[in-house]
RNA sequence: GGGCCCGUAGCUUAGCUAGGUUAUAGCGCACGGCUGAUAACCGUGAGGUCACGCGUCCGAAUCGCGUCGGGCCCA
């Protein structure tokens, strides 16, 4: 006899091995209910001391290959329930392909550079800007980000580790690597040769706090309240003349150049007067004159002239703040064309190329002065002029609206709220500054681009098509230089005599060139590295890092160690899959998109799965401040690591939005626990039987087995190819819906429910062996089809199931192949009719309710009446019909035909009434007393001459309709093909039957209240307060002892009740009493 | 303001690509059943303007247009 399992876990926790690698050549008996932590637990003990992922891995070694590449997580320290999500899929399907016999790369990747790492180190000292960060010393400031970036990943690591995900977490890909550094100097190395690498002046995204260029993916918007003024500039060589333009940033006034007007527009020149008097000429577009008068509180005006915009552009004005910022006097302000600008405010717009990116392009276009007199630190340098110099932009608005006023330029000063943009690690407003930095051309590459994405397979369609494809048509060249220290620093090293620039590929390249070692290729110790140039200068590193994008852009060729190693990308690039959440269509799709474009000139990726975000119940995005965000680890806690896959899985498609409910949760644990149940349900009785791998081999079976044997082994097969099917499309939620239909509609409520009383059968008789052998063969295949999305449970199911009686089986399930799909087992019209018994059973069960005939008490006769026109086949399966409606007889009446029903008369008053006109009252209540015999030849009268005698009254056709209804003794219910009747007369030998069962289930209730074991044998007292009752039990002694392991039987009617347990039952209004003791 | 996706019962959701009887299921609720898987399980019932409006069609949850709400991305 074998210690239960879950028992030996308990008193065994100290165990070196799990103890299911300790019952070998026959499986375990298994207790309790499906406690997740235990099985989980036990599992990963077990993993970890036969080093099952190796050993899967290694399996695989020579299959086809299929080559998965992991969007790197951020190393923020913390897993969310979305990057949870994003693994749980990845790891699910890394896990089917292997077991399809691929052999899989499983590298998992991490972001370990860029500025959220080093904000967090900033802050942790206090830092305030750069300057800080320099005289704590650079060397020592990356030292900290990289322990910090490296204790993340650990914690991470584990956090991963515990959903389950198997992947190569000792040998992951790490941004800050120098191989990895090497993969993106390499890319720019390549860029270069390509002419796709360029230095240029650029308005860019800017904190200044970061002091840095950050990229538009960086930028996060939420509304701010900001000045918004209206200014007018005096326009040369008229006097009291200005053009109106509108602004909510005034700091960018001291650098404006230029106004933009539209090339539609039509614009007025008008006479505006205010209450005291006071007149001005104004000039803006005709359609908003009235408003921008509102706004300057003018009284009233007059129309003195129009100006189509080519006459606009004739026009030249004085800067307004000329006095203050010296180089303004050497700038001619004009009028320019531009399409961007629109019919709001004034209709023309103050132009500052420096300080905006539409300003910037209209600037370059038309040959203005890029003035920028604002520095890194957002303060105005000297250019600005001494009355602004060093003063912060965003503080310096108040300053230059003063200014303004004072020269009364200000025509309006109001405030407003609008969308501004932050730097999203330190939450600074952003500015626009013209900087001089490294782009890559994507740009010329769009078209390209747009050729490779409709070559690679998205899930859905439209990810690529739509969204990923609009994206691409709008990519602008790409900014990867920034001024900060932890990152990869940009391979380019410039001559200071000749202006040579050359960009360097790999750590060897820089040794060989520079005649130095360089073991580590981070700032601050590569940028003091220097060339020699040709032209006999030196050449030194431009000291930007690479926007942190870039990093993960090379993955695909980084995780290969590829330019180090040239074998492995040869052999698997590029990638198979990638899966990652929408938001990466703009992010990690697209940059890995445009750096293998200028490295290779193709996609890096041949299949993307979109996946979605995961909110909250109602939608909402999960945040801190809402309060409303749920950890995997509290789920895993509660319900173990198997329920949140198969609840993330499941919950909907994968790319669609997750909406986290924790009852939905609970539901699967639900499931998931009568899988337990169902698992576990044959133990007992297998092993009481020695059930061994002789007895497992269904091949020997072939005759015994019943028609709902072949039928739920042709429900596993089907279930195998739906999950194939599934998973062409990634459509994972189909999956799981499948996977759980199978285990609860088909396993547990019903294959269970008619195998059981075969489980009971005492001897080795070939029926209960056939039971055993095809319930084996379906857990078997179960546990092999669950496995890639409830790893663990699946696992421990094989270990007792397969481990236990075939040690030499594979040792995991994971190692196994996945099952083939047996055509030979799958009978889609024996799938049919069961479906349809199902049906007629539910309905059966329905009518019995509207009888009040419960379960327990059989009925004679079940009639299925199938609709005009339906055919129905049970063939086969009228024994399961009758075991599981508690019937003793089906009859299957042919298509449209109906059992006898009575007929009841309606009288029709409307014809009645003007035949029999005072008579009529009683015509029609003579008729509504007709009984159905009477009424049936009534029926056959009309029928055969259309006249009939009906209590003495004679009537026509016309006068009456007939209803039929079921007799009483039969109950009737709906079913998809038709109607079901069920015959609820009693006769003794039911009623013997009904009470016996009664009797029954109350004795093993008692059993159970004993705590007796299956096999023990009891003495039972049985006393019954009525003759007629006790008479009908007597008749079914024996059928009452057998089925409750009786070895002794007493039945009386007030009898003396002895025993260890008695109890007074009431069984509808019949008391017994019952009296049960060991034997 | 633009692109893409989503909106079906109190909640979560199937169906929508290829329009066709009475729109799916689970949770919850009410009632009932079962009891050798049992602190489990099963059945029945109530519960719906398929977000709203217009259109195409013999017929629309499904196709088209518009509006509203949510998500992601962009401006």
């Amino acid at each position: 006899m074998h210690v239960p399992c879950t028992q030996n876990l308990n008193s065994s926790l100290a165990d070196e091995s799990p103890c299911f690698s300790e019952d070998i050549g026959v499986i375990s008996e298994v207790e309790g209910q499906y406690k997740a932590q235990d099985v989980e637990k036990q599992v990963r003990e077990f993993w970890q001391s036969t080093d099952a992922y190796n050993k899967v891995r290694a399996r695989r070694k020579g299959g086809k290959k299929f080559y998965f590449v992991d969007g790197p997580p951020y190393t923020t320290g913390n897993i969310h329930m979305g990057t949870a999500w994003n693994k749980v899929i990845k790891d699910s399907i890394l896990r089917y392909r292997s077991m399809n016999g691929f052999h899989v790369k499983d590298t998992p990747g991490w972001d370990m550079h860029g500025l959220p790492i080093e904000v967090k180190v900033e802050e942790s000292f206090g830092f305030k800007n750069k300057k800080d960060i320099e005289e704590y010393g650079v060397a020592k400031f990356i030292d900290r980000c990289k322990e910090f970036a490296l204790r993340q990943k650990d914690d991470m690591t584990n956090q991963f580790k515990a959903l389950g995900a198997w992947m190569d977490w000792n040998d992951p890909y790490m941004t800050l690597k120098n191989e990895y550094i090497e993969a993106a100097w390499w890319a720019l190395k390549r860029a270069n040769e390509r002419g796709l690498l360029e230095k240029g002046l650029r308005v860019v995204n800017w904190c200044p706090r970061c002091e840095t260029a950050i990229a538009d993916a960086e930028v996060e918007y939420w509304d701010e309240t900001d000045s918004s003024i209206y200014v007018k500039f005096p326009i040369d060589g008229e006097t009291n003349t200005y053009i109106v333009i509108w602004t909510t940033t005034p700091w960018t006034i001291p650098a404006n150049v230029g106004v933009a007007v539209n090339p539609t527009f039509e614009y007025s020149k008008i006479q505006a007067m205010k209450d005291d008097g006071h007149v001005d000429i104004l000039i803006m577009a005709s359609d908003l004159v009235e408003s921008v008068l509102r706004e300057g509180r003018y009284k009233d005006y007059e129309v003195v002239g129009k100006l189509s915009a080519e006459e606009m552009k004739e026009l030249r004005y004085k800067h307004p703040l000329v006095d203050l910022v010296p180089r303004q006097s050497r700038i001619q302000h004009g009028v320019y064309t531009a399409d961007f600008v629109t019919a709001e405010n004034t209709g023309c717009v103050h132009i500052a190329p420096g300080h905006g990116l539409e300003d910037f392009e209209l600037g370059m276009d038309n040959q203005m002065d890029i003035f920028c007199p604002v520095g890194e630190n957002g303060r105005y340098t000297d250019e600005a002029g001494g009355k602004y110099e060093g003063k912060y932009v965003k503080e310096a608005d108040g300053e230059v609206i003063l200014d303004l006023a004072e020269r009364g330029l200000l025509l309006a000063n109001g405030r407003i709220t609008h969308r501004y943009g932050h730097c999203w690690r330190c939450k600074t407003p952003i500015i626009y500054i013209a900087t001089s930095q490294w782009f890559l051309k994507i740009s010329d590459l769009r078209q390209q681009m747009l050729d490779e994405v409709a070559k690679i397979n998205w899930y859905p369609e439209w990810a690529g098509s739509a969204r990923f494809s609009d994206w691409i048509s709008g990519a602008r060249d790409w900014c990867i230089s920034r001024q900060r220290y932890w990152g990869i620093p940009l391979p380019i090293w410039t001559c200071n005599v000749c202006g040579r620039k050359e960009v360097i590929g790999t750590q060897a390249e820089l040794e060989e060139k520079s005649g130095v070692k360089v073991p580590d290729l981070h700032r601050p110790e590569v940028d003091n590295v220097l060339i020699d140039c040709p032209c006999g200068g030196k050449m030194k590193r431009s000291p930007d890092v690479f926007d942190v994008w870039f990093d993960s852009a090379v993955a695909s060729w980084a995780t290969l160690h590829f330019p180090r190693v040239k074998d492995a990308f040869d052999e698997w690039w590029p990638a198979d899959f990638i899966t990652e959440g929408h938001d990466q269509t703009r992010g990690w799709f697209y940059s890995q998109l445009g750096a293998s474009m200028v490295s290779f000139g193709s996609a890096p990726y041949k299949s993307v799965l979109m996946h979605g975000f995961t909110l909250d119940e109602q939608g909402r995005k999960m945040s801190k401040s809402v309060g409303n965000v749920v950890n995997p680890g509290e789920v895993i806690d509660k319900f173990g690591a198997d329920t949140l896959r198969l609840y993330v899985l499941g919950a909907n498609a994968p790319w669609e939005d997750l909406h986290f409910g924790w009852e939905a949760v609970q539901n699967v644990h639900r499931v998931l626990n009568i899988f337990w149940n169902a698992y576990r349900f044959p133990l007992p009785y297998m092993v009481l039987d020695n059930f061994d791998a002789s007895k497992a081999d269904l091949s020997k079976y072939k005759d015994s087995l019943r028609s709902e044997d072949r039928w739920i082994l042709s429900r596993v097969n089907s279930l195998v190819e739906e999950v194939n099917k599934s998973m062409e499309s990634y459509e994972l939620q189909r999956i799981v819906r499948a996977i759980n239909e199978f285990v609860l509609e088909d396993l547990s409520r019903w294959y269970i429910q008619l195998v059981r009383p075969r489980a009971w059968i005492e001897q080795d008789d070939p029926d209960k062996l056939a039971a055993y052998a095809t319930i084996y063969e379906v857990m078997v295949t179960l546990c092999k089809v669950t496995a890639p999305f409830i790893p663990f449970l699946s696992e421990m199911i094989y270990q007792n199931l397969v481990r236990g009686l075939t040690p030499s089986a594979s040792e995991s399930v994971h190692m196994c192949d996945w099952p083939k799909a047996s055509q030979a087992l799958i009978d889609k019209e024996l799938e049919k009719s069961m479906a349809l018994v199902r049906e007629i059973s539910e309905a059966a069960s329905n009518a019995r309710q509207k009888a009040g005939r419960k379960l327990r008490w059989p009925v004679s006769e079940i009639i299925v009446a199938p609709a005009a026109g339906v055919e129905v086949n049970l063939e086969g399966l009228l024994n399961v019909l009758k075991r599981q409606t508690n019937s003793k007889g089906i009859t299957v009446l042919a298509s449209g035909e109906k059992p006898p029903m009575n007929l009841e008369i309606i009288p029709v008053p409307k014809a009645i009434g003007p035949a029999f006109k005072g008579d009529a009252g009683k015509v029609i209540g003579a008729l509504k007393g007709v009984n159905p015999v009477e009424a049936a030849e009534i029926k056959e009268q009309l029928d055969a001459s259309g006249k009939a005698q009906a209590k003495g009254f004679e009537i026509t056709g016309y006068m009456v309709t007939f209803k039929e209804t079921p007799p009483e003794n039969l109950s009737s219910a709906n079913f998809s093909q038709g109607t079901i009747y069920i015959n609820t007369t009693l006769t003794p030998e039911l009623e013997a039957e009904g009470y016996s069962r009664e009797v029954i289930r109350r004795i093993q209730d008692m059993r159970k209240e004993m705590d007796l074991n299956v096999e023990d044998q009891i003495k039972v007292g049985i006393s019954v307060d009525r003759e007629n009752v006790l008479k009908l039990l007597q008749g079914l002694k024996d059928y009452i002892a057998n089925e409750v392991r009786a070895s002794s039987l007493d039945m009386g009617k007030d009898g003396v009740i002895q025993g260890k347990l008695i109890k007074e039952w009431t069984i509808e209004d019949l008391k017994v009493k019952i009296g049960v003791e060991t034997a």
